[in-house]
Formats: C-alpha cells, sequence, structure tokens
DNA sequence: AACTCCCGCCATTAA
DNA sequence: TTAATGGCGGGAGTT
C-alpha cells in the first residue's frame, strides 16, 4: 500500500475506513437494485471497468483492491458515476427525489467535500437544485435539453465563438509569433468583448428551478457552478464541438480580466476544469478528445450529448412541479427577486432574503395579478427596465401579457398553465388562430398524454426533454412550467424558455455597455433570435415573432418601424434595443446602411442571411406589404452589414474550413428519423432555434445577437397591448410568407434575385416563424432541392467542403445549400413527408452537429464553415 | 515531463 | 459560533 498510495490514504485506509466491509456493503446494496442497475448499464460506458457494482472484486483483490482503489477510484468521474446510477435519468417528479448530502457522502465514501464538486456542475445543469441545507433535489435529466438550449443561447449572446476562434487565432499567432501574443489578445479582446461578451454572466437559471434554489441558496455566482456553465456554453457555440483545455482556461479566465492571468490562475483554472469535465463526462456530455496542431497534441474535450434542443419552453418534464400557474407566477416573481438579489447582493447586501416569507405573498398577489391578465386585456405587467432608453420593453411586455391573454382566451384549453410562460408559445398560439389561414389546425391531435411521458423511451434521453408543449392540449405540458417565468423576465421566446441571466455587478462596471444600465441590480434578459423559425405552420411562427420580435433592433431601426407602422398592428413589436448596441450600432448601423447600399444590390441574394431574419420580425409588424418594404429594406441594410463584418472577421480570423464532420448514425437516426416520438408542436421546434449554427460564423452574432433587455425591478409597465396587434392579418401575411421565408435558410432555391421580396416575407414569415430549420423543410421545395439528406445522414458522415471566404454569398451557397438540405431533412422531415401542416412534428430534438453547420452554411454560407484551427484533427482518446 | 486531478486546508457563508 | 459550502493550489499518480 505504502508506495503506491498516498500517505494520506493510508491514513485515510487506517483510520476512516474508507473501504470497510460495511462501505462495500453499501455499495452492493445500492447496486443492487434494479433500477440503479439499470442506471448504471446504461451509464457503464467508457470507464470500463469496475464501477462501483466492482468494490467487491476489490475487496476480493485484497491487496490488490488498494492499488486500484488508490487514485483512480476515487476519481471525481467514477463518483459522480456512482452519484448518477442512485438516481433516475428521468425521475418521476410526483414522489420526492431528494437527495441528502450526508446520505451521499456516507454511501458513496466519500468526504463531503467531493460531493459539493458534483453538485456544483450538476446543479450548473439544473440537474439538481438546492432545496435546503444539505438537501438537494434530484431532477435528473429532465431539464436538461432545456438547460442547453439557454446555454447555448447565452453563450451565443456573448459570443463566445467568437472568443474562442480569437483565442485559437492567438495561440496560433504565438507559435509563430514569439512575443505578441499578448499584445494582439488584449486588442482583441477588447474590441470584442467589450461589445457584447463581456458582460460576465451570472448564474442561468431556468423558471422552474430557480424559485427553489432561491429559498435557500443566495449565491448563484459559485464559480464552480459558472464555470460550468460557461464551459458547456463554449461547446454548444463552437462549430466543432470541440473545446481545448487551454482555450477554455482562457476564455473563463478572460471573462474576468483580461490581464493575462498568471500561470498559476490558469494552472487552477484547468484543475477546475478538469473536475467539470469529469463529470460531464460521467453524464457523457462530453468525451477527451486530442486536437492535433502542428505542435502536438492538446487535451481537448468534444461535445457528445445533444445537439439541438427544440424549445425548450416546456421541458416537459416537470409537470407535477409547475403545476399550476400560480406556481409560475411565483416563480417568475422569485426569480426576478432573485435577480435582484444577487444583483445587490454581490456588493454588500446579501440580505436581501429576509424577505422570504414576504415573497410568498408576493407570489399570490401576483399570481392574483395574472389571473386579472387573462382576464383584462390590459393588464400591466411586471416588468421594468433599466433603460428608460427602451420604452419599448413594456410594450412589448405588455405585448406579451396581451397575447398570453389572448392565448388564454382562445385556448382556454390546456395551455392556460403554461400562461405567460413561453411568450413565444403564446404568441404563437394566438397567432395560430388567425393565422388559421394556414394549413395545420392548431392542434393536433397528437401527443397523448403519455406519450409525452414517454418521450425519452425511444430516443436517446437528452433530447426529448424539450418536448413542446402541444398547442392545445394535452395538458401534459403543464410544463408550462418553465415558461411562467417568461413574461416577466424576458421576452425571449424562442425555444428555450425564458430565462435570466445573472450578471456580475462587477463586471458590469468595466464594461462600456454597462453604461446603459444604470445599476448593479440590471438583469439582463436574453431574447433568442428568432431565426428559428417557427412551425411551418404559421402559428408559431406567429408566436415566434411577438415573442422574438424582441431580438434588438438598431434604434435606429425601431424608431423607423414605430414611425412607419406606428399605426400598424405591431408597433410594440419593435421591442427594445440592445442596450449593447445601442452604444454603438447607430453610428455604425449608418455607416454601414450608407456601405450597404451601395452594394446593396448584389447583396440581397445574400440577404437571407439569419441575422436578416431575426430583425425582421421586429420591423415586420407591417401587415401591408408595401409598407412595410421600406422598413425592412433598411433593417436589410443593417442586416448586411453586420453579416458582412462577420464574414469579414470570419475571414481574418483565418479560419480554416472544416472538413468533415461525423455524424453519429445512431444519433440522427433515433432524432431525426424516428417518428417515434414525441409529437412537437411546431412552433416550439422551432425553438430550436439553430440559428446559431452559427458556431462558427456564430460570432457573427454581434449583429444578429438578440438584445439583452435590462430590466430594473420589476415594476408594473404594462401597456395592453390591442388583439390587432396581432391581428390576423398579419398573420396571415406571414403566412404565406411563412414558406419563402423559410429561405432564410438556405434555400437557394428561392429565388434570390428578388431579395426584396424575399426580404419582405421573410420577414413576415419570421413573424410568423423565424427560420427555422424546420419551416424550411417543410416547404415542399426544400424537400425536393434536397438531395438525399437522409442518406448522407445515415451514414453519419458529413462533409463540408471548405469554402472560401470571399466568396461567402453566393459561391459558397452551393455548396453550403447541400448541407444545409441534410439538416432540414433531418429536422423536418417527418412533417413533410407524413405530417405535412401539422402543428406537431416529431422532434428530432437534437440536431446533429452537422445540422447545425449546415444550417448555417446555408444562410450565411461561407462563415459558419470555417474553424479557427488551422489543424483541428481531434482524436478520440482512449484512456 | 506533461497531463490529470485528488486531497483537504481554510476562507466564506448560512444557520 | 458552528456547520455548511466551496475556492484553491500542493503535489501525487498517470501517461
Amino acid at each position: 500500500m505504502g508506495p503506491l498510495t498516498t500517505p494520506k490514504k493510508g491514513r485515510e485506509v487506517g483510520s476512516v475506513d474508507p473501504w470497510t466491509p460495511t462501505s462495500n456493503l453499501k455499495m452492493l446494496i445500492s447496486a443492487a437494485s434494479p433500477e440503479i442497475r439499470n442506471r448504471e448499464k446504461e451509464l457503464c460506458m467508457d470507464n470500463d471497468g469496475r464501477e462501483e457494482l466492482d468494490p467487491i472484486q476489490d475487496l476480493d483483490n485484497g491487496e490488490e483492491s488498494e492499488k486500484m482503489i488508490s487514485r483512480k477510484e476515487k476519481s471525481l468521474g467514477l463518483l459522480c458515476h456512482k452519484f448518477l446510477a442512485r438516481y433516475p435519468d428521468y425521475p418521476n417528479p410526483t414522489i420526492n427525489n431528494d437527495i441528502c448530502l450526508d446520505d451521499v457522502a456516507t454511501e458513496l465514501n466519500v468526504e463531503r467535500r467531493r460531493i459539493y464538486d458534483i453538485m456544483n456542475v450538476l446543479e450548473s445543469l439544473h440537474m439538481v437544485s438546492r432545496a435546503a441545507k444539505n438537501r438537494y433535489t434530484w431532477h435528473g435529466r429532465t431539464k436538461l435539453a432545456q438547460t442547453l438550449a439557454i446555454l447555448k443561447q447565452v453563450g451565443q449572446d456573448h459570443r463566445y465563438g467568437q472568443q474562442m476562434q480569437q483565442i485559437r487565432q492567438r495561440l496560433l499567432d504565438k507559435e509563430f509569433d514569439f512575443d505578441g501574443e499578448d499584445r494582439e489578445n488584449e486588442v482583441m479582446i477588447d474590441l470584442e468583448g467589450s461589445e457584447m461578451g463581456q458582460k460576465e454572466l451570472f448564474f442561468v437559471e431556468l423558471p422552474g428551478v430557480e424559485f427553489k434554489a432561491a429559498s435557500v441558496n443566495s449565491r448563484k455566482d459559485k464559480s464552480l457552478r459558472v464555470m460550468s456553465q460557461k464551459f458547456v456554453m463554449l461547446f454548444l457555440v463552437s462549430n466543432p464541438r470541440v473545446v481545448s483545455l487551454d482555450v477554455a482556461a482562457k476564455i473563463l479566465i478572460g471573462e474576468d480580466q483580461v490581464a493575462d492571468q498568471d500561470k498559476n490562475k490558469f494552472k487552477t483554472k484547468v484543475r477546475r476544469l478538469y473536475d467539470i469535465a469529469n463529470v460531464l463526462r460521467s453524464l457523457k456530455l462530453i468525451e477527451k478528445v486530442h486536437v492535433t496542431e502542428e505542435r502536438g497534441r492538446k487535451p481537448a474535450f468534444e461535445w457528445v450529448g445533444p445537439e439541438e434542443f427544440p424549445q425548450v419552453e416546456d421541458s416537459a418534464a416537470s409537470t407535477s412541479e409547475c403545476p399550476s400557474k400560480k406556481k409560475s407566477v411565483l416563480e417568475s416573481r422569485a426569480s426576478l427577486d432573485n435577480c435582484a438579489k444577487n444583483l445587490f447582493s454581490s456588493p454588500e447586501n446579501k440580505r436581501s432574503f429576509t424577505r422570504h416569507p414576504s415573497l410568498i405573498k408576493l407570489a399570490k398577489s401576483i399570481q392574483d395579478d395574472r389571473r386579472k391578465i387573462n382576464s383584462a386585456p390590459s393588464s400591466p405587467v411586471k416588468s421594468v427596465f433599466s433603460d428608460s432608453s427602451n420604452s419599448d420593453f413594456p410594450n412589448k411586455m405588455a405585448q406579451l401579457a396581451a397575447i398570453c391573454k389572448i392565448k388564454l382566451d382562445q385556448e382556454t384549453t390546456t395551455e392556460d398553465p403554461k400562461p405567460a410562460a413561453a411568450e413565444a408559445d403564446v404568441a404563437a398560439t394566438m397567432l395560430q388562430p388567425t393565422t388559421s389561414t394556414s394549413v395545420e389546425p392548431p392542434q393536433p391531435p397528437v401527443l397523448s398524454p403519455t406519450q409525452e411521458p414517454g418521450l425519452d423511451t425511444n430516443a436517446h434521453p437528452a433530447p426529448h426533454t424539450s418536448l413542446a408543449a402541444p398547442p392545445t392540449g394535452p395538458v401534459t405540458y403543464i410544463p408550462a412550467q418553465c415558461s411562467p417565468l417568461i413574461p416577466v423576465l424576458l421576452p425571449q421566446q424562442r425555444g428555450s424558455g425564458p430565462y435570466a441571466v445573472y450578471l456580475h455587478p462587477s463586471s458590469l462596471r468595466p464594461n462600456p455597455l454597462a453604461r446603459p444600465q444604470p445599476t448593479s441590480l440590471a438583469v439582463r434578459s436574453m431574447t433568442f433570435e428568432d431565426k428559428t423559425g417557427q412551425s411551418p405552420t404559421g402559428q408559431s411562427a406567429a408566436k415566434s415573432q411577438l415573442v422574438s420580435r424582441a431580438s434588438d433592433v438598431s434604434p435606429l431601426a425601431l424608431k423607423r418601424l414605430r414611425s412607419d407602422s406606428a399605426s400598424e398592428g405591431s408597433p410594440s413589436k419593435a421591442r427594445r434595443s440592445d442596450p449593447n448596441f445601442k452604444d454603438t450600432s447607430p453610428k455604425l448601423c449608418e455607416i454601414l446602411q450608407a456601405r450597404l447600399k451601395a452594394r446593396r444590390g448584389s447583396q440581397l441574394t445574400h440577404r437571407p442571411s439569419p441575422r436578416a431574419l431575426h430583425l425582421d420580425p421586429e420591423f415586420i409588424n407591417t401587415p401591408g406589404g408595401a409598407a412595410a418594404s421600406q422598413p425592412l429594406e433598411q433593417s436589410l441594410e443593417v442586416l448586411l452589414d453586420k453579416e458582412d463584418k462577420t464574414a469579414n472577421s470570419d475571414k481574418e480570423g483565418g479560419l480554416t474550413p472544416v472538413r468533415a464532420v461525423p455524424l453519429t448514425p445512431g444519433q440522427l437516426h433515433t432524432e431525426t428519423l424516428v417518428p417515434a416520438g414525441y409529437l412537437i408542436p411546431i412552433s416550439q421546434q422551432s425553438l430550436i432555434s439553430y440559428k446559431e449554427g452559427q458556431a462558427s460564423g456564430g460570432e457573427t452574432n454581434k449583429a444578429s445577437t438578440p438584445t439583452y433587455n435590462i430590466y430594473k425591478t420589476p415594476t408594473a409597465g404594462s401597456r395592453p397591448v390591442h388583439a390587432q396587434e396581432i391581428t390576423p392579418t398579419n398573420v396571415r401575411f406571414h403566412r404565406p410568407a411563412a414558406s419563402p421565408h423559410a429561405t432564410q435558410q438556405p434555400h437557394h432555391l428561392h429565388s434570390p434575385s428578388p431579395a426584396i421580396m424575399n426580404f419582405t416575407l421573410q420577414n413576415l414569415g419570421l413573424i410568423s416563424s423565424p427560420g427555422s430549420a424546420f419551416v424550411t423543410s417543410q416547404t415542399p421545395e426544400r424537400s425536393n432541392t434536397l438531395p438525399s439528406p437522409l442518406t448522407l445522414q445515415q451514414r453519419g458522415m458529413v462533409f463540408i467542403k471548405p469554402v472560401s471566404p470571399v466568396p461567402i454569398q453566393q459561391a459558397a451557397s452551393p455548396h453550403s445549400v447541400a448541407l444545409i438540405s441534410l439538416q432540414q431533412p433531418l429536422m423536418t422531415t417527418p412533417k413533410g413527408t407524413g405530417l405535412p401542416q401539422h402543428s406537431f412534428f416529431h422532434t428530432p430534438v437534437p440536431l446533429s452537429p452537422l445540422a447545425a453547420l449546415v444550417t448555417t452554411g446555408g444562410q450565411q454560407a461561407a462563415k459558419t464553415v470555417y474553424i479557427p484551427q488551422r489543424k483541428l484533427d481531434v482524436t478520440p482518446e482512449d484512456s
């Protein structure tokens, strides 16, 4: 023993009795339970060897065991594995899933400290939530898809993709340059970081989860938790889903301080990353790989978890958890409070909690309010913006409320619970009726409640979670759960339900961006870009619009819109502008526009970029196509500019095109192909948003990046929204447009020439449904065009042709197109083939990474594809 | 020698 | 003040 084990161990063995017979016994017992066993089996995976079960063997082995016991036996990954084995991936919400830290620590024979490490990471994924002291609640993978969707969104908003590329580039440069890395870094960072990314984020919460947390836990930062989320974001944002440790560490450090971190800091960060990576690995979300660059191989991890998550909004799972709206209301309130707390607390007051009891009351009152809202058209919404500038927000909020209400009224049925929940959803729903023109009936019969729960069965675990709620009815979804918050916090809608992002006060200061935000209190809500379209059916689209419109528009644009369309239906739509943009955008926009105009003609083709889509919704409102045209054009210009920027940046980056991406056959099949699953309302799917496909190009987000809204305190500022705004007329428009708009995506098919038309259409479409892959696919055209995506997919490999950066738009498009098509089929296939028009379709939920790429590529052509690193060879690591 | 990352001291924070 | 949490980095085990 002595030699191999550390002294400590020796001690332990002697005194502590880590592996006493008893402990083993416990292990065995736990292992014995069938349930557990299953879990284990499922996870057995890579870590060959022995798992908990083996302890026995260890005993038997005797001395050997010690050796075995030693390091590896105690790895966090293995420990996590054991831990996970004890709980089902999809726990029955109705029963209590409490986890007692003491028990766990005892049963797993580990020090508490280690449990904390695991819990923190799991908590960051919302797989558990702290219920009370020494007590956590197990959620399993119920909320995972939703969480990932949100994290992805947040990551995009923070331009992590860009940051990563920069860093990679920098590293490359270093290789060559002896010196200069530093200066470059700083510069790069400053530029980008200052713009958007720098806002430090706090812990990202989910609607259903935060409240509980609130009761007990105040500190939402906590490095490990936040770090874990950021780490995951990196994966979700990067194009090849591979993140090297050093890059990750730098980004994570960088956010806090640009200054070069000492090596120590770096080392510490890396240590933590290993810790996190180990649990993520045991969750099978990532795998260790090596990235080979010219130099040699670097440790890295590859994302092997779900690629796409649909909507999110409802993560169906927790029905029971958020049974009634009431709860939702509470949550929303709570979330706000929490936000405030966080913001405040960090600096000095931590006492915020004091009012805990009062909160409850508030919640109730809120609930009442909510009802009122439902009943009354113009009920106040409680949202306040810190930024006075964004008067729009209130409007938007009001709209949402209105929408919700309408929706409720219309669909009294099921959805109610969700109420506010997903604005998008609601909106969508509402729209649907209006849109009725659209093909599908609002609700397909489809889902049976049973199915939902069952979802998992078929597919892989992760994805299904996210099933969307059916438009009509199935109560099942109650999941509304999550959504409730949305209205309050953010507008975003999109796919993922609402989520709150907490910013660090401290971080704010440094940022220029911060300025807009008055106080540390500010909470930003992120909006998703809607690019994804809504469901093919118009319905979802509509909703998306409503909600999404949130996407920011440059102030100018907004103004225009308003003036133009004030009368029009959705003045409110013009959402808020991004604070971020605020500073810069106006100027930039003008300049860009000027430029764009010059080129405009040629570029129009190009237009179909996702960003454009995003913007569209905002402008779109105008029912009258003609009227809309102007604004649209402008918006287009802006978009174009942005795109250009992004494109340029990409080019500059020295990215290399990605060659091929292997898909996992299994995933594809299951996800995409499998019908079995769950039906999901189209609208939700839209949520999925891939918009991002962006990863590579993602950085571009800047343009696309939706706005962040800042809310100060929750106040009621509501603006009544008129049903009119939502009126059918608009919807109709959209509808027709929708299909075309689908174009946003890759369609080359659509005639490029009528760029304007497209644009308009898109806008409209966006309204109805921002381009979502799904939508696109739905269109017959697409299907036709698509070669045989399936085939390719089936193979599991997709090759992406390197596209020259330059020709991005046109030249690239062809290539990209093919790819894109692939995706589409995947996504929509079911629909197109079998279920066209239905509001529901199977969700492929997780899109394959490829899909993401493709998407991006399609729309934006080249940019997506590029990868920063020169050589990127990922090799699975065997260890 | 580089990569991993366990261990547990000790600062924070909650009760 | 005590207990619960969790940052952090030394340094051991692996490769």
